[in-house]
DNA sequence: GCGTGGGGTGAATCCGCGG
DNA sequence: TCCGCGGATTCACCCCACG
């Protein structure tokens, strides 16, 4: 692949590498130098997040959140975080085949110094994609909007590269022969997929959802490749990767996250034509804010909602919650409120007038679902 | 637009300043010169993108894509658009008042090294939202995911920042219930909403949709707050904020988006005052000492009051504590001591029996604030 | 075996006012 | 500006105990 005087000091690459399929341990800049140049068809990174907390956070029901605190995420300040960014991304870059593609996962509280640098080194931005959560944990002091979602950036060594993998036909068939979106919806890892210790607890913080690993590895790998995670932590990728039919190198540095991935990975029966089948589609409806229906002109402030009698009436407020009398809340809370009841759906229980006659408000939530089938 | 003797000695800040709901022509950083520090309550920020197209695009039928390629979306590098960036910012933050918030967009083209700009100038990153496009351009060639989605950035000027404003119930209300989360849902802007010059063209090539700027200011915003947006457009910001009357201060250089916003905001009718005001939270409900249920008959020294499961039991004083054994203290630090904790609502922790049946003295609590909304 | 309710938990930069 | 303290704050899902 390489040819030798290239390599001047390292050895020759075998017919069938060392480090292939193997979990090298040590820090990733410089294990990465048991590799050749160019020797790696995809690589996925997970680098630490650099989270800057303070103190504890506490549930409503006084219950301690389980931070991510680990020695390895921390971090001096922002220069020495893009400094070690900035080490790791030039190991990968040089690992990489010229036709091959990295991704990088990440919060705000790093994406957004991990995307600049890449493009500062040259890498070619293909896409970024959104992984949304489906049970993401909740914000618990009403601070701020629920954070629902982690960034992934997609990229080619640089601008001119060209002959990158896209599965663009699987990936279609597999959403309902339309184009997959930058926008992915997986459960986070949890259940009997997240790997626990004898003591019963998480062996690794931040475990990613299989699911995942599965959609980067169909959309941008062909059955053989050779995909590298220089930080490898529990071993989701080579667990994948193995179980689809391509090749993986593992970095880690924890002898822990190492035994744990090791016998993870040693436990996954590779598929056979299954490797195949597109993977699921859809989950249920599409949840549809009632805000949304006035953000998209169904309604608008100021309209009157009846209940289907029409004998309780409210009005519709521009922040997307209804208003009667003193009275005032969100569709759910005020229909149950003019009822004397605890809880009502204000979806069926709320109706707008069209052409004389009353529909149910859920009618309209109807068209907006429609409007997004598909997504 | 501006007087002159604004620009040089930036006096005191009039009763009704003279940018106030206009639109100030010029190069951002320039104008806002003309704005005090600290006067701008929120800004919503839409950049120059930097996209970095090559040659033209055309469709499988045929037809060339409108591609942005306007002279003021053109870098020469990396370096100049991060100085660019850098630039604007910093001019943002003088104006920002330390209670206010940034919210910035982009791609993938140039979110990141906005992002990692605004961490470098201090700005405390509180979400980064994407909006998933219901209708977004697909990808022509097939070599890439559909890029479905863009970047907000929302941030406070640094990180000991408090007091901002989320309007934290109104959007859970408005969200069936739960908290809205940090991936928003809208169609691009099109049709009538989308302005057009009299060659039927759009104006503007980047407008962005009025339900994502309504989500924005009804979020972040209260009704009479000042909203700073320095790379105006087609006026989005400034249509969205008077119509939930909400002030706007808009910059732009090009006199033709200048005209086609004064225009359009012009046209816009204000929602009325009951359309906007704020659903109020727990937060803003009148305070009420545990003492005034003493005081008002509701409960009387010597009666007991228990834990949710009766387990504890404490003794009212007439001083508005509570004792148990050798504990006192106000509702709150003994129903902390007796379960072992740190901190305890003591209004939703202990109870008392009515009926035989045990309620919370929230219950009391309510009964007090419905006298008080009577008179 | 099945349905139900309670408990646990996940990459979290998570309070604000008054003295 | 700092400190003390009142009191507000969670969604989806999995597992287990129990009837």
């Amino acid at each position: 692949m390489v040819p030798v005087s290239a390599l001047s000091a390292r050895p020759a690459h075998p017919a069938r590498a060392q480090w292939l399929d193997s979990i090298i341990k040590g820090d990733c800049v410089a294990a990465l130098e048991a590799l050749p140049d160019h020797s790696v068809d995809v690589i996925f990174a997970d680098p630490p997040y650099n989270l800057q907390l303070n103190g504890v956070l506490h549930r409503p029901d006084q219950s301690k959140v389980d931070a991510v605190d680990d020695e390895w995420d921390q971090f001096a300040s922002f220069e020495a975080y893009d400094a070690f960014t900035r080490a790791w991304l030039l190991a990968c870059k040089r690992v990489l085949k010229p036709t091959g593609t990295i991704w990088v996962i990440g919060s705000y509280h790093n994406i957004f110094r991990v995307g600049a640098k890449m493009q500062d080194l040259g890498f070619w931005l293909l896409n970024d994609v959104v992984w949304r959560k489906t049970n993401p944990m909740p914000n618990f002091k009403g601070r701020r909007f629920q954070n629902a979602h982690e960034t992934l950036i997609w990229a080619s060594p640089n601008a001119e590269a060209r002959g990158y993998t896209f599965n663009y036909d699987a990936m279609k068939a597999a959403n309902d022969d339309v184009q997959m979106r930058s926008d992915w919806l997986f459960p986070i890892c949890s259940g009997s997929e997240r790997i626990k210790g004898e003591d019963g607890k998480k062996v690794h913080p931040t475990q990613k959802p299989e699911a995942l690993l599965s959609r980067i590895l169909l959309s941008s790998t062909k059955p053989g490749d050779v995909v590298l995670d220089p930080f490898m932590g529990s071993g989701t990728t080579g667990a994948v990767a193995k179980r689809l039919g391509r090749h993986f190198v593992g970095v880690e540095r924890e002898q822990d996250y190492i035994d744990a991935a090791e016998k993870r990975i040693a436990a996954v029966e590779p598929l056979g034509e299954e490797m195949l089948a597109p993977l699921p589609g859809k989950k249920t409806q599409p949840r549809v804010a009632f805000l949304s229906l006035i953000e998209s002109g169904l309604l608008a402030p100021g309209d009157t909602l009846t209940s289907p009698k029409g004998d309780h009436v409210a009005v519709v407020r521009a922040d997307g919650t209804l208003a009667r009398a003193k009275d005032a809340g969100s569709i759910h809370r005020l229909g149950a409120i003019v009822q004397g009841q605890e809880s009502c759906n204000g979806w069926t229980f709320w109706h707008y007038e069209e052409d004389g006659n009353r529909y149910p408000i859920d009618r309209l939530r109807g068209r907006i679902r429609a409007s997004i089938a598909g997504i």
